[in-house]
DNA sequence: CTGAAAGCGCTTACAG
DNA sequence: CTGAAAGCGCTTACAG
């Protein structure tokens, strides 16, 4: 407002200004090259007194580089994951914006990504984060073939890809242990979708581990109650058995769960307790609301970015960085029938 | 893989396999200028034959513009809205790829538009979508200080904004008419929260044009249930009022209605019919699914989209396009107890 | 209808 | 430590 009809300063009006090359300016302001800490000084001051900003394209042209990355998202996705992408959506952006990159939305179908291969063949991403995986592998292929550098969440068929996930192992041992502490202890069951997921492989591990060997105690599992059909008749058998508490796989589980029991009158935590290895909105609405685990998709997204953003520099590639963390909320849902709050 | 070790051609190597100059290449590639006939063919042949894409970056450069729109997205969002914005980015993405355009992701918080102003500096964009303007419309106002063209999913408190939006009003005539059309006719109840904001306005008015003033039917409303205890208070006093249909502004109201009722006993749709003028999916995986208008996010996205980059291509500004349509979805919660099916 | 040339706004060898 | 110049790969007046 205070300087109106002024045009975008550019590298040239501000080496003018100081009486010095282009060169000199841009040198200046990357960093790279020998520069007296005095001219560095100058330019700086007056790149803030102009307010000059480069323009990213002309950078872009000129150092074979785009300063986008793409992220692929689903969009024949089922909307109960909404929150997750969305989530982590943002915390991908939040980290861009740090590195001065952008994210630009990739939208992908089952065996379609024409969106995936416009944007690789117009060049306009230096790498792309794939937040949904193709059970197939197809997306990482695609990307590797291309030589396009990405990073993937969650885990990759592809065993070279870097990826970055959550703790999913850990997290469910410590929720099935921490059931496992009630007195008397809990007879539980498992309920888990396909198992051709990784995820579903992991949580059941976890499961699995809070057993040591020295537990005697009764659990009950079923796997794979991914159609309504095999849900109905799992919830049912598991049901006969009279556990005291029921896990489930993920949220969405947990909200059929929730529906049956809710039908045949059983009420939770009293009749029956309920947790699930999976947090979403909708369980922590639900009344009572659900004792679950919550991983942070806004940090798993932003640690992703970064680990991309820092391959793209040619940084050390990455050790496997630690997988992210989760956190454990117990909620009424589990809570004893002894115990207060 | 038939070529393997080839460079990507440019518009030189295409040129030059052609025997004609790249002015010719590009003028045939872009339509701009006459070109006769034969030569745009073999053109495009060549292009077809080379597998050569433009550089984007480069084009971008020349054309002082980058073929990429931002599209601002809520980073505070309560995750229950979540399946709104990313079905709505998907289609957003569908109509840029059809324009060879490509959306960035611009997180923004309440007062914090810092991601916005960097991608307007870096002029990374050539338009921005609003899918949720800030209640004081600041966003529209950085934006147009900075000569940046946008156009606002929703209502816009500027009146200069170009905005795309779903008929709220009418969604929510058709679907109180249908209530009302009951035997014997429904004593209405409508629950409905902040009335600042215009959707819930709308909504309002929808749903009071419905009763026409020859209808004398009974009705019973409540709005501003945002908080917690207005909205427990508002179902009491609208339960003690006996109402045979309780019409929700919303799905989150809705849910919190249900699980109400639930734990007063109440039988839906045996004790007390409902309906919701938002659809979520928590709603139609209810037991039982909940009577509801249906609004499709991804063609909102993309009808805005659309608009947006007409915009950018200098097109007639648009003569405001009819709003985006909506659907009514008619389940068993408002079956009445006569009604089959 | 077509070409040679300048230009978009940066970066980066190459010489000093 | 600094400058002049070429280059990134397109587009588009300007001349034919």
């Amino acid at each position: 407002m205070t300087k109106p009809n002024q045009k975008k300063p550019q590298l040239e009006d501000i080496a003018a200004a100081l009486g010095i090359s282009k060169s000199t300016v841009s040198r200046a302001i990357s960093g790279k090259g020998r520069i007296r800490a005095e001219t560095r000084e100058k330019v700086f001051a007056c790149i803030k007194e102009m307010n000059y900003r480069p323009n990213m394209i002309a950078k872009s042209l000129s150092e074979q580089r785009t300063y986008n990355i793409g992220v692929v998202i689903p969009m024949d996705q089922s909307e109960f994951d909404a929150p997750f992408f969305q989530t982590c959506l943002t915390g991908i952006a939040k980290e861009c914006a740090l590195h001065d990159y952008d994210a630009v939305v990739i939208g992908t179908e089952r065996d379609n990504h024409t969106q995936l291969q416009r944007v690789i063949e117009n060049r306009k991403v230096d790498g792309v984060l794939v937040t949904r995986p193709a059970s197939d592998g197809s997306i990482e292929e695609l990307l590797s073939e291309n030589g396009m550098p990405y990073v993937v969440l969650g885990r990759s068929v592809h065993s070279d890809s870097v990826i970055v996930d959550s703790d999913h192992v850990k997290g469910c041992t410590e929720l099935t242990s921490y059931l496992l502490m009630s007195t008397p202890p809990d007879k539980l069951g498992l309920l888990i979708g396909n198992m051709e997921y990784t995820v579903n492989r992991s949580r059941y591990t976890g499961f699995m581990s809070a057993f040591g060997s020295s537990h005697a105690e009764e659990r009950l599992i079923f796997t794979g109650a991914d159609s309504e059909l095999k849900f109905t008749k799992a919830v049912s058998m598991l049901l006969r058995e009279k556990p005291s508490c029921i896990v489930c796989g993920d949220d969405m589980l947990c909200m059929k769960l929730l529906a049956t029991l809710n039908a045949r009158g059983m009420r939770i935590p009293e009749d029956i307790r309920v947790a699930s290895f999976y947090d979403s909105v909708y369980l922590d609405s639900y009344s009572p609301p659900i004792t679950s685990l919550i991983f942070d998709a806004a940090k798993l997204g932003s640690a992703a970015a970064a680990k991309l953003m820092n391959l793209l520099s040619g940084a050390p590639a990455g050790e496997h960085l630690p997988l992210m963390s989760f956190e454990m909320l117990i909620r009424r849902s589990t809570m004893n029938p002894g115990q207060n709050k």
